[in-house]
DNA sequence: CAAAATAATTGTATTTTGCAACTTTTTCTT
DNA sequence: AAGAAAAAGTTGCAAAATACAATTATTTTG
Protein backbone atom coordinates (compact mmCIF):
# COMPACT_ATOMS: atom_id res chain seq x y z
CA UNK A 1 0.00 0.00 0.00
CA UNK A 2 1.49 3.36 -0.68
CA UNK A 3 2.14 6.38 1.18
CA UNK A 4 -1.51 8.06 2.57
CA UNK A 5 -0.87 11.37 4.54
CA UNK A 6 -4.16 11.60 5.94
CA UNK A 7 -6.41 8.70 7.67
CA UNK A 8 -8.91 6.71 5.40
CA UNK A 9 -12.62 8.55 6.53
CA UNK A 10 -14.36 5.15 6.62
CA UNK A 11 -12.75 1.76 6.98
CA UNK A 12 -14.00 0.59 3.78
CA UNK A 13 -11.09 3.35 2.22
CA UNK A 14 -8.65 0.99 3.56
CA UNK A 15 -9.17 -1.84 1.03
CA UNK A 16 -9.26 -1.92 -2.59
CA UNK A 17 -12.97 -2.73 -3.28
CA UNK A 18 -14.16 -0.57 -5.04
CA UNK A 19 -17.71 0.82 -3.99
CA UNK A 20 -20.78 -0.37 -5.80
CA UNK A 21 -22.33 2.77 -7.48
CA UNK A 22 -24.79 3.23 -10.27
CA UNK A 23 -25.76 6.00 -12.15
CA UNK A 24 -22.87 7.70 -9.46
CA UNK A 25 -24.85 6.88 -7.08
CA UNK A 26 -24.24 4.43 -3.39
CA UNK A 27 -26.63 1.90 -2.44
CA UNK A 28 -26.27 2.89 1.39
CA UNK A 29 -26.36 0.26 3.68
CA UNK A 30 -27.64 -2.28 1.30
CA UNK A 31 -24.32 -2.03 -0.17
CA UNK A 32 -23.01 -4.52 2.26
CA UNK A 33 -26.66 -6.96 2.67
CA UNK A 34 -26.99 -10.30 1.58
CA UNK A 35 -30.77 -9.83 1.23
CA UNK A 36 -30.43 -6.85 -1.19
CA UNK A 37 -28.40 -9.09 -3.67
CA UNK A 38 -30.22 -12.11 -3.38
CA UNK A 39 -33.52 -9.84 -3.96
CA UNK A 40 -31.99 -7.88 -7.05
CA UNK A 41 -30.58 -10.79 -8.94
CA UNK A 42 -34.14 -12.89 -8.19
CA UNK A 43 -35.93 -10.34 -9.80
CA UNK A 44 -34.27 -10.15 -13.04
CA UNK A 45 -33.93 -13.68 -13.00
CA UNK A 46 -37.42 -14.16 -12.47
CA UNK A 47 -38.10 -12.02 -14.88
CA UNK A 48 -36.40 -13.49 -17.20
CA UNK A 49 -38.32 -17.08 -16.71
CA UNK A 50 -41.28 -15.47 -16.70
CA UNK A 51 -41.07 -14.49 -20.17
CA UNK A 52 -39.53 -17.49 -21.65
CA UNK A 53 -42.52 -19.11 -20.88
CA UNK A 54 -45.07 -16.92 -21.17
CA UNK A 55 -47.25 -19.10 -23.02
CA UNK A 56 -46.67 -22.30 -20.61
CA UNK A 57 -49.35 -22.38 -18.14
CA UNK A 58 -47.13 -22.84 -15.72
CA UNK A 59 -45.14 -19.04 -16.18
CA UNK A 60 -45.19 -16.31 -13.02
CA UNK A 61 -44.62 -16.64 -9.27
CA UNK A 62 -42.54 -19.51 -8.02
CA UNK A 63 -43.37 -23.42 -6.90
CA UNK A 64 -45.15 -24.33 -10.06
CA UNK A 65 -42.08 -25.87 -11.70
CA UNK A 66 -40.95 -27.15 -8.74
CA UNK A 67 -44.29 -28.74 -8.21
CA UNK A 68 -44.40 -30.26 -11.83
CA UNK A 69 -41.17 -31.69 -11.37
CA UNK A 70 -42.15 -33.72 -8.15
CA UNK A 71 -45.02 -35.13 -9.61
CA UNK A 72 -43.71 -35.79 -12.56
CA UNK A 73 -40.98 -37.82 -10.67
CA UNK A 74 -42.61 -38.40 -7.68
CA UNK A 75 -46.10 -40.19 -8.40
CA UNK A 76 -48.35 -40.30 -5.93
CA UNK A 77 -46.87 -37.36 -3.77
CA UNK A 78 -48.36 -35.51 -1.64
CA UNK A 79 -49.04 -31.69 -1.44
CA UNK A 80 -47.29 -31.59 2.15
CA UNK A 81 -44.37 -33.04 1.01
CA UNK A 82 -44.33 -30.29 -2.09
CA UNK A 83 -44.83 -27.41 0.79
CA UNK A 84 -42.28 -29.05 2.38
CA UNK A 85 -40.00 -28.63 -0.44
CA UNK A 86 -40.87 -24.81 -1.72
CA UNK A 87 -40.92 -24.18 2.24
CA UNK A 88 -44.47 -22.09 1.42
CA UNK A 89 -47.20 -22.79 3.09
CA UNK A 90 -50.26 -24.83 2.54
CA UNK A 91 -52.63 -22.86 1.19
CA UNK A 92 -50.14 -21.17 -1.17
CA UNK A 93 -49.15 -24.80 -2.45
CA UNK A 94 -52.23 -25.72 -2.35
CA UNK A 95 -53.14 -23.16 -5.14
CA UNK A 96 -50.50 -24.04 -7.19
CA UNK A 97 -51.92 -27.39 -7.54
CA UNK A 98 -55.31 -26.36 -8.08
CA UNK A 99 -53.78 -24.18 -11.06
CA UNK A 100 -52.08 -27.32 -12.54
CA UNK A 101 -55.28 -29.74 -11.54
CA UNK A 102 -56.82 -27.12 -13.70
CA UNK A 103 -55.07 -27.01 -16.57
CA UNK A 104 -54.88 -30.92 -16.56
CA UNK A 105 -51.30 -31.38 -15.87
CA UNK A 106 -52.44 -33.18 -12.81
CA UNK A 107 -54.43 -35.58 -11.46
CA UNK A 108 -55.85 -35.49 -7.48
CA UNK A 109 -56.51 -38.99 -5.96
CA UNK A 110 -57.20 -39.38 -2.75
CA UNK A 111 -54.28 -41.48 -0.79
CA UNK A 112 -55.75 -45.27 0.12
CA UNK A 113 -53.99 -44.68 3.52
CA UNK A 114 -54.92 -41.41 4.86
CA UNK A 115 -58.20 -40.13 3.78
CA UNK A 116 -57.38 -37.31 4.60
CA UNK A 117 -54.38 -36.85 2.36
CA UNK A 118 -53.85 -36.28 -1.73
CA UNK A 119 -51.73 -38.12 -4.34
CA UNK A 120 -50.67 -36.32 -7.05
CA UNK A 121 -50.20 -37.97 -10.57
CA UNK A 122 -48.81 -36.52 -13.87
CA UNK A 123 -51.16 -36.73 -17.14
CA UNK A 124 -49.42 -36.80 -20.28
CA UNK A 125 -50.15 -33.66 -20.77
CA UNK A 126 -48.31 -32.68 -17.67
CA UNK A 127 -45.36 -35.03 -18.38
CA UNK A 128 -45.06 -33.43 -21.86
CA UNK A 129 -45.03 -29.77 -20.12
CA UNK A 130 -42.22 -30.54 -17.74
CA UNK A 131 -40.12 -31.87 -20.80
CA UNK A 132 -41.00 -28.68 -22.42
CA UNK A 133 -39.35 -26.67 -18.84
CA UNK A 134 -36.92 -28.71 -18.09
CA UNK A 135 -35.41 -27.48 -22.26
CA UNK A 136 -36.30 -23.66 -20.93
CA UNK A 137 -35.03 -23.76 -17.44
CA UNK A 138 -31.70 -25.45 -19.65
CA UNK A 139 -31.69 -22.80 -22.03
CA UNK A 140 -31.90 -20.09 -19.39
CA UNK A 141 -28.67 -21.77 -17.50
CA UNK A 142 -27.16 -21.31 -20.92
CA UNK A 143 -28.24 -18.55 -22.11
CA UNK A 144 -29.02 -15.59 -19.31
CA UNK A 145 -26.39 -16.70 -16.58
CA UNK A 146 -23.71 -16.27 -19.52
CA UNK A 147 -22.57 -13.35 -17.25
CA UNK A 148 -20.95 -15.89 -14.99
CA UNK A 149 -17.70 -16.12 -15.44
CA UNK A 150 -16.63 -19.75 -16.37
CA UNK A 151 -14.07 -19.56 -13.67
CA UNK A 152 -16.59 -18.73 -11.12
CA UNK A 153 -19.40 -20.72 -12.04
CA UNK A 154 -18.78 -24.18 -9.97
CA UNK A 155 -17.86 -21.92 -7.30
CA UNK A 156 -20.44 -19.81 -7.40
CA UNK A 157 -22.97 -22.85 -7.54
CA UNK A 158 -21.14 -24.44 -4.61
CA UNK A 159 -22.14 -21.38 -2.12
CA UNK A 160 -25.25 -21.42 -3.34
CA UNK A 161 -25.73 -24.52 -2.84
CA UNK A 162 -24.87 -24.39 0.94
CA UNK A 163 -26.35 -21.49 1.91
CA UNK A 164 -29.06 -23.25 0.72
CA UNK A 165 -28.95 -26.41 2.19
CA UNK A 166 -28.13 -24.13 5.72
CA UNK A 167 -30.97 -21.72 5.61
CA UNK A 168 -33.10 -25.01 4.99
CA UNK A 169 -31.94 -26.48 8.14
CA UNK A 170 -32.53 -23.28 10.10
CA UNK A 171 -35.90 -23.26 8.60
CA UNK A 172 -37.04 -26.54 9.40
CA UNK B 1 -17.85 -46.60 1.13
CA UNK B 2 -18.89 -50.43 0.32
CA UNK B 3 -17.80 -52.42 -2.74
CA UNK B 4 -19.34 -51.63 -6.06
CA UNK B 5 -19.82 -54.42 -8.66
CA UNK B 6 -20.99 -52.51 -11.06
CA UNK B 7 -20.67 -49.33 -12.85
CA UNK B 8 -22.36 -46.09 -11.84
CA UNK B 9 -25.63 -45.29 -13.49
CA UNK B 10 -24.85 -41.41 -13.86
CA UNK B 11 -21.75 -39.81 -14.47
CA UNK B 12 -22.94 -38.07 -10.83
CA UNK B 13 -22.01 -41.00 -9.08
CA UNK B 14 -18.25 -40.39 -10.09
CA UNK B 15 -17.83 -37.42 -7.86
CA UNK B 16 -18.44 -37.29 -4.06
CA UNK B 17 -20.53 -34.33 -4.06
CA UNK B 18 -23.96 -35.81 -2.60
CA UNK B 19 -27.50 -34.75 -3.82
CA UNK B 20 -29.92 -32.29 -2.55
CA UNK B 21 -32.77 -34.02 -1.23
CA UNK B 22 -35.47 -32.89 0.63
CA UNK B 23 -37.86 -35.03 2.79
CA UNK B 24 -36.03 -38.18 0.40
CA UNK B 25 -36.92 -36.45 -2.80
CA UNK B 26 -34.58 -34.52 -5.31
CA UNK B 27 -35.47 -32.09 -7.76
CA UNK B 28 -34.61 -33.00 -10.64
CA UNK B 29 -32.80 -30.42 -12.87
CA UNK B 30 -33.07 -27.55 -11.38
CA UNK B 31 -30.43 -29.43 -8.53
CA UNK B 32 -27.88 -27.79 -11.15
CA UNK B 33 -29.83 -24.81 -11.86
CA UNK B 34 -28.72 -21.37 -10.54
CA UNK B 35 -32.25 -20.11 -11.02
CA UNK B 36 -33.47 -22.43 -8.54
CA UNK B 37 -31.11 -21.37 -5.73
CA UNK B 38 -31.67 -17.48 -5.76
CA UNK B 39 -35.22 -18.23 -6.36
CA UNK B 40 -35.52 -19.79 -3.39
CA UNK B 41 -33.31 -17.91 -1.14
CA UNK B 42 -35.07 -14.74 -2.60
CA UNK B 43 -38.28 -16.42 -1.75
CA UNK B 44 -37.31 -16.85 1.93
CA UNK B 45 -35.57 -13.90 2.73
CA UNK B 46 -38.22 -11.60 1.46
CA UNK B 47 -40.68 -13.23 3.06
CA UNK B 48 -38.43 -12.76 6.44
CA UNK B 49 -38.02 -9.16 6.05
CA UNK B 50 -41.93 -8.53 5.48
CA UNK B 51 -42.57 -9.74 8.96
CA UNK B 52 -39.65 -7.58 10.57
CA UNK B 53 -41.15 -4.49 8.45
CA UNK B 54 -44.74 -5.40 8.72
CA UNK B 55 -45.84 -2.32 10.12
CA UNK B 56 -43.21 0.08 8.64
CA UNK B 57 -45.50 1.50 5.66
CA UNK B 58 -42.28 0.12 3.11
CA UNK B 59 -43.09 -3.69 3.98
CA UNK B 60 -43.84 -5.97 0.89
CA UNK B 61 -42.27 -5.88 -2.48
CA UNK B 62 -38.98 -4.92 -3.65
CA UNK B 63 -37.94 -1.70 -4.75
CA UNK B 64 -39.36 0.36 -1.51
CA UNK B 65 -36.45 0.37 0.26
CA UNK B 66 -34.15 1.55 -1.68
CA UNK B 67 -36.40 4.22 -3.51
CA UNK B 68 -36.51 5.72 0.31
CA UNK B 69 -32.35 5.44 0.92
CA UNK B 70 -31.70 6.91 -2.69
CA UNK B 71 -33.77 9.51 -1.68
CA UNK B 72 -32.78 10.44 2.09
CA UNK B 73 -29.18 9.96 0.35
CA UNK B 74 -29.49 12.11 -2.89
CA UNK B 75 -31.81 15.03 -2.44
CA UNK B 76 -33.33 15.57 -5.52
CA UNK B 77 -32.83 12.24 -7.37
CA UNK B 78 -35.27 11.61 -10.06
CA UNK B 79 -38.05 8.89 -10.76
CA UNK B 80 -35.89 7.92 -13.88
CA UNK B 81 -32.60 7.40 -11.97
CA UNK B 82 -34.53 5.23 -9.27
CA UNK B 83 -35.95 3.13 -12.02
CA UNK B 84 -32.31 2.79 -13.17
CA UNK B 85 -30.88 1.75 -10.17
CA UNK B 86 -34.11 -0.92 -9.68
CA UNK B 87 -33.54 -2.52 -12.96
CA UNK B 88 -37.65 -1.91 -13.12
CA UNK B 89 -39.67 0.40 -15.92
CA UNK B 90 -40.89 3.55 -15.00
CA UNK B 91 -44.52 2.48 -14.03
CA UNK B 92 -43.63 0.46 -11.45
CA UNK B 93 -41.19 2.86 -10.34
CA UNK B 94 -43.26 5.45 -10.48
CA UNK B 95 -46.12 3.40 -8.19
CA UNK B 96 -43.25 2.78 -5.49
CA UNK B 97 -42.96 7.00 -5.21
CA UNK B 98 -47.25 7.11 -5.22
CA UNK B 99 -47.25 5.26 -2.18
CA UNK B 100 -44.17 6.51 -0.32
CA UNK B 101 -45.08 10.19 -1.65
CA UNK B 102 -48.49 9.21 -0.24
CA UNK B 103 -47.33 8.29 3.22
CA UNK B 104 -45.71 11.75 3.31
CA UNK B 105 -42.30 9.67 3.94
CA UNK B 106 -41.10 11.79 0.48
CA UNK B 107 -41.72 15.23 -1.49
CA UNK B 108 -42.23 15.38 -5.18
CA UNK B 109 -41.03 18.78 -6.81
CA UNK B 110 -41.12 19.31 -10.44
CA UNK B 111 -37.26 19.95 -11.50
CA UNK B 112 -36.38 23.49 -12.39
CA UNK B 113 -34.07 22.07 -15.15
CA UNK B 114 -36.36 20.00 -16.61
CA UNK B 115 -39.70 20.32 -16.58
CA UNK B 116 -40.82 17.09 -17.34
CA UNK B 117 -39.14 15.25 -14.53
CA UNK B 118 -39.35 15.01 -10.85
CA UNK B 119 -36.91 15.89 -8.30
CA UNK B 120 -37.62 13.54 -4.83
CA UNK B 121 -36.97 14.71 -1.41
CA UNK B 122 -37.00 13.01 2.01
CA UNK B 123 -39.27 14.09 4.55
CA UNK B 124 -38.07 14.19 8.36
CA UNK B 125 -41.18 11.21 8.79
CA UNK B 126 -39.25 9.55 5.52
CA UNK B 127 -35.86 10.27 7.40
CA UNK B 128 -36.74 8.71 10.47
CA UNK B 129 -38.28 5.68 8.58
CA UNK B 130 -34.90 5.09 6.93
CA UNK B 131 -33.11 5.02 10.14
CA UNK B 132 -35.53 2.66 11.58
CA UNK B 133 -34.95 0.43 8.09
CA UNK B 134 -31.52 0.68 8.56
CA UNK B 135 -31.66 -0.90 11.83
CA UNK B 136 -33.99 -3.28 10.26
CA UNK B 137 -31.61 -4.63 7.61
CA UNK B 138 -28.28 -4.92 9.83
CA UNK B 139 -30.66 -6.96 12.20
CA UNK B 140 -31.60 -9.26 9.61
CA UNK B 141 -28.60 -9.76 8.37
CA UNK B 142 -27.12 -10.58 11.87
CA UNK B 143 -29.78 -12.36 12.91
CA UNK B 144 -31.35 -14.09 9.74
CA UNK B 145 -28.16 -14.94 7.68
CA UNK B 146 -26.13 -16.61 10.98
CA UNK B 147 -26.61 -19.45 8.80
CA UNK B 148 -23.71 -18.59 6.45
CA UNK B 149 -20.85 -20.02 8.27
CA UNK B 150 -18.42 -17.23 8.95
CA UNK B 151 -15.65 -18.43 7.13
CA UNK B 152 -17.98 -18.60 3.55
CA UNK B 153 -19.66 -14.72 4.66
CA UNK B 154 -16.67 -12.87 2.49
CA UNK B 155 -16.34 -15.32 0.11
CA UNK B 156 -20.22 -15.56 -0.67
CA UNK B 157 -20.88 -11.80 -1.02
CA UNK B 158 -17.84 -11.10 -2.87
CA UNK B 159 -19.44 -13.98 -5.59
CA UNK B 160 -22.72 -12.19 -5.55
CA UNK B 161 -21.05 -8.80 -5.90
CA UNK B 162 -19.50 -10.28 -8.73
CA UNK B 163 -22.32 -11.72 -10.16
CA UNK B 164 -24.81 -8.47 -9.72
CA UNK B 165 -22.55 -6.34 -11.42
CA UNK B 166 -22.33 -8.48 -14.30
CA UNK B 167 -26.04 -9.01 -14.68
CA UNK B 168 -26.14 -5.20 -14.36
CA UNK B 169 -23.83 -4.30 -17.09
CA UNK B 170 -26.01 -7.42 -19.52
CA UNK B 171 -29.43 -5.54 -18.31
CA UNK B 172 -27.83 -1.94 -19.87
C1' DC C 1 -40.24 24.56 -36.94
C1' DA C 2 -41.47 19.81 -37.29
C1' DA C 3 -40.09 15.29 -35.71
C1' DA C 4 -38.06 12.37 -32.53
C1' DA C 5 -36.74 11.35 -27.98
C1' DT C 6 -37.45 11.59 -23.00
C1' DA C 7 -40.03 11.84 -18.34
C1' DA C 8 -43.67 10.34 -16.15
C1' DT C 9 -48.73 8.85 -15.69
C1' DT C 10 -52.84 6.11 -16.42
C1' DG C 11 -55.35 2.11 -17.41
C1' DT C 12 -55.92 -2.73 -17.43
C1' DA C 13 -55.67 -7.40 -16.55
C1' DT C 14 -53.56 -11.13 -14.30
C1' DT C 15 -51.62 -13.07 -10.24
C1' DT C 16 -49.49 -13.59 -5.91
C1' DT C 17 -49.28 -13.83 -1.13
C1' DG C 18 -49.95 -14.38 3.58
C1' DC C 19 -53.00 -15.14 7.30
C1' DA C 20 -56.79 -16.83 9.85
C1' DA C 21 -60.63 -19.75 10.33
C1' DC C 22 -62.82 -24.22 9.30
C1' DT C 23 -63.65 -29.38 8.04
C1' DT C 24 -62.26 -33.98 8.07
C1' DT C 25 -59.47 -37.74 9.45
C1' DT C 26 -55.69 -39.81 12.36
C1' DT C 27 -53.11 -40.36 16.20
C1' DC C 28 -52.03 -39.85 20.94
C1' DT C 29 -53.24 -39.98 25.96
C1' DT C 30 -55.08 -41.61 29.85
C1' DA D 1 -62.33 -46.78 24.25
C1' DA D 2 -63.30 -41.88 24.55
C1' DG D 3 -61.75 -37.36 24.30
C1' DA D 4 -58.10 -34.28 23.07
C1' DA D 5 -54.58 -32.97 20.09
C1' DA D 6 -52.37 -33.05 15.72
C1' DA D 7 -52.26 -33.21 10.76
C1' DA D 8 -54.01 -32.61 5.78
C1' DG D 9 -56.38 -29.61 3.02
C1' DT D 10 -59.72 -25.88 1.77
C1' DT D 11 -61.86 -21.38 1.75
C1' DG D 12 -62.26 -16.48 2.31
C1' DC D 13 -60.22 -12.21 2.40
C1' DA D 14 -57.50 -8.21 1.90
C1' DA D 15 -53.60 -5.97 0.00
C1' DA D 16 -50.35 -5.58 -3.74
C1' DA D 17 -47.29 -6.37 -7.28
C1' DT D 18 -46.27 -6.87 -12.08
C1' DA D 19 -46.03 -6.23 -16.78
C1' DC D 20 -47.45 -3.99 -20.91
C1' DA D 21 -49.63 -0.70 -23.85
C1' DA D 22 -51.17 3.74 -24.65
C1' DT D 23 -51.16 8.81 -23.42
C1' DT D 24 -49.61 13.60 -22.01
C1' DA D 25 -46.17 16.98 -21.55
C1' DT D 26 -41.61 18.76 -22.36
C1' DT D 27 -36.98 18.92 -24.60
C1' DT D 28 -33.86 18.14 -27.97
C1' DT D 29 -32.56 17.43 -32.69
C1' DG D 30 -32.20 17.97 -37.57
Amino acid sequence: MTNRATAPKTPEDENDEPHIEIGGMRIDILEGAFSYYIRSLDAVVSRDLDRRMADLEVAKGKGKITTLFLVDDYPGVRPSQIADVLMRDRPATGRIIDRLVAAGDIRRETSPEDQRAQALYITDKGHALAEKVRGIIRAQEAEFFDFIAPEDRDQFMQMLKRVYLNMRAKWD
